[in-house]
DNA sequence: ACCCTTCTGCAGCGATCGATGCAGAAAATG
DNA sequence: CATTTTCTGCATCGATCGCTGCAGAAGGGT
């Protein structure tokens, strides 16, 4: 079989699609699910409003896809700090991978997971049980990875990492929230910081 | 002079404006600002826009005597905690209070100050702006109280206290977007409980 | 009685919401 | 060339958005 066709069947796009969606996402990212309107989009994704539905399906598919585009690329930081060798180390690199994504000297302040569809309408409630979903997506790697903390013996043995993961993805969201209301990066890390020093705290 | 007027002039109103008012922070409570629309809101409030429009001025002035009403009621257990005697007392008292209003049995979850406009659109600027002062009034006053623990000697004189009140509000935040997404009341609060056992974290 | 003031119910305002129908343009295929 | 497939630009859909004009109702003052 060949490895790949040279082109598709058909008139080509007449836009990156990738990019479409990489401007999409940080309309989504700053005004919200409920505050982001197809003109908002579309003219931030320089296409228009038939070329959206025809490449990504409507307004939900298209915030369903900035949100796995978020996951892969602001947000990677979340996997790469499961892999931290010690408990203290993988909160060590949320806490910095939170603070260096939401609070940023360009582009928008806070978490898209967060500020995306926390509290809304009827007609955006998919987007909000999305977001609640990837909420306890991340809540659970965590709790995952303080279990095998656990079991490796580098958290003590009477830890609830449940509880544990609570606390940090609590604290990430504070952090998130405040950098949504333009707080900055320095205070929020000293804080970080901060926090970090007792550990673990419970 | 006279202690009261007995009824104001003119015709008068066929409902009771703080119930409404109630009916109206419940629904932007549950679905934000920009989620609440216009229709929802009277129908909750069980009057029409022309009464919601005389009586409150409009949208953006409903919702800033909603947060009021939410600042008196459901979220005026910040100031009493302000009050108690040591640090670690505010504290348990604020992460108390935020576990109680946020995860409820009834009623919306959450916290308006968070949920209500984190981001917008636009158009709802004026909303959100209301919630990041909101927000920071409520920083301010506990970093204030931080200020006079260390003047009490209660806490180390070498305590920071704007960086501990990032802390607690961000842990209070966390908090409120967890039961936002449907986390229960139990688990907050043992974990909430958790981090007090490291007072103060730094 | 009469006027004045205030509130209510109905109807509807222009604007914007998310989403589409359709004809033609731009490519591969034959 | 003609055919097929896919994408684009234009125009627009019905629904909903926040909001208001207006006539009449319901009270007080004189």
């Amino acid at each position: 079989m060949e490895a790949r066709q040279r082109r598709p069947i058909g008139r080509p796009r007449g836009f990156d699609a990738d990019e479409a969606l990489e401007r999409a996402l940080l309309v989504f990212w700053e005004q919200g699910y409920e505050g982001a309107s197809l003109a908002n989009l579309t003219d931030a994704m320089g296409i228009s409003t038939t070329s959206m539905y025809a490449t990504f399906g409507n307004k939900e598919e298209l915030f369903r896809k900035a949100l796995e585009r978020y996951t892969e690329g602001p947000s990677a930081y979340l996997g790469r700090a499961l892999d931290e060798p010690t408990a203290l180390g993988v909160v060590t690199a949320i806490f910095a991978g939170t603070v260096r994504t939401t609070a940023r000297p360009t582009g928008p302040n806070g978490c898209l997971g967060v500020q995306g569809a926390l509290a809304t309408g009827d007609s955006s409630r998919g987007a909000r049980d999305l977001l609640i979903a990837w909420r306890d997506n991340g809540f659970s790697r965590i709790r995952e990875r303080f279990e095998r903390a656990v079991d490796d013996g580098d958290l003590p043995p009477e830890t609830n990492p449940a509880l544990l993961a609570r606390y940090v993805t609590a604290l990430a969201y504070g952090i998130a929230v405040q950098a949504a209301g333009g707080v900055g990066r320095d205070e929020l890390q000293d804080m970080a910081d901060a926090a970090l020093r007792n550990w673990p705290p419970c």
